[in-house]
DNA sequence: TCTTTACTAGGTATTACTACCTAACTATTT
DNA sequence: AAATAGTTAGGTAGTAATACCTAGTAAAGA
């Protein structure tokens, strides 16, 4: 085992977030450790693009609702173009599709916005050396539903049909825009009900709105 | 008109969030500033009623969503007991059935988190002078709709059914819950229909997880 | 080729919700 | 004392959603 003590350079950080708030609180809390730096901003996803071709950071924390470009879109062009640059999604929301999302996407770890700071500083040594890091009730998520997620994810047609549902249309509206039977989007109703185990259509509602399919105030 | 250039003392703020990263951004960010100092933090409500008395600091940033006791209820003790320290309530929530609570609360101004730390430290300057300080979108709310949502606001009753509808039980389930007839509870969800212009079960949970009644996940 | 999956659609019956209506009791306000 | 608002509750009828069932077609994969 050889240890490497030479004085390591700075990691340097690409915060994007497009709330001021967020991104001087971070940049603000990073500043405190002497081994990170921050290199830059972005604001979204498409100033994200360019700041980490331009700076080609060690780490990007990134957000993942953004307007021009969301976080995973940008992380999948990222990673796949600067292989040397980890990605660690930093939001709030937790659902199980977003994680899902992230990874897929090649995002290198996946911290939430009311994790401390302490947290979040070891989140970027971590993905620095190669590793992963997850929030502990992402990590738990992962290990409680590592595939049945995928296997009972809905078809688009379902998300389509479920993102109409949400937004308050009845059956017959929908078959009216899909030019479809009614009866068949009450097939899909019940088959989306069945995948997700759930059945009121409150809950509908809810999942909708925390997996991204419309958002609070319908789409 | 006398200038009053005497070196001032320091604006003494108490932080009250129960996220340690929004926390600690924040007084990272309010520290760049000379005439102010954060004085203490607190996580919850039932803390920063303790922490107010104790440190009786000359602004308190609230926000609203915690544990044990929310912000608003906090600011309404807050503002009785201690009348020379203002509440300027700091969320995300730009719902107007929120600002309204506050203001009734008694809070002197309601900023939203994805303003910049300059418009905080502004907000703070402002209303340690007895001014108010509203975000302008939350001011743009206020003139829009000053007196309409008083009116057309629902009961506590209403309330209870709606959220316990927005968490998808059925009219039979929560007229069992509250020991009423289910014809009661139908009544009651005519109403709030009636009032708030909405015509599908979607709109209302929608609605409900906007204003607070329920949270994303389902309360 | 056979199987599976997604999308389509209908039959029948039950349950849930909605739209109208009326109306009693209580507490508060004028 | 009278009016108002909130909560309660019922009648009747219609519409929407759900729970069962079957079943055809098209596309993708073994």
């Amino acid at each position: 085992m050889i240890h490497d003590n030479k004085p390591q350079e700075k990691i340097s950080v690409l915060l994007v977030d497009d709330h001021p708030m967020v991104q001087g609180g971070l940049s603000a809390c990073l500043a405190y450790y002497d081994d990170i730096e921050v290199i830059g901003v972005a604001h979204d996803g498409k100033d994200a693009l360019n700041k980490a071709k331009e700076l080609k950071p060690n780490v990007i924390l990134m957000d993942v609702s953004m307007p021009l470009m969301n976080g995973i879109d940008a992380t999948e062009i990222i990673t796949e173009q600067l292989p040397d640059t980890k990605v660690l999604i930093f939001t709030m929301h937790n659902s199980s599709e977003f994680v899902h999302s992230a990874i897929q996407a090649g995002a290198s770890g996946y911290v939430l916005k009311d994790t401390s700071s302490e947290e979040v500083y070891f989140a970027i040594k971590a993905v620095t050396k190669g590793n992963t890091h997850f929030s502990s009730s992402i990590a738990k998520m992962l290990q409680e539903s590592p595939l049945k997620i995928e296997n009972d994810k809905l078809t688009t047609r379902e998300q389509v049909i479920l993102s109409f549902v949400a937004q308050g249309f009845s059956s017959k509206d929908i078959a009216k825009k899909l030019d479809i039977s009614f009866r068949t989007v009450e097939a899909h109703r019940r088959n989306i009900k069945a995948k997700l185990n759930i059945e009121s259509l409150a809950d509908l509602v809810r999942f909708a709105i925390n997996h991204g399919l419309i958002n609070k105030e319908g789409e």
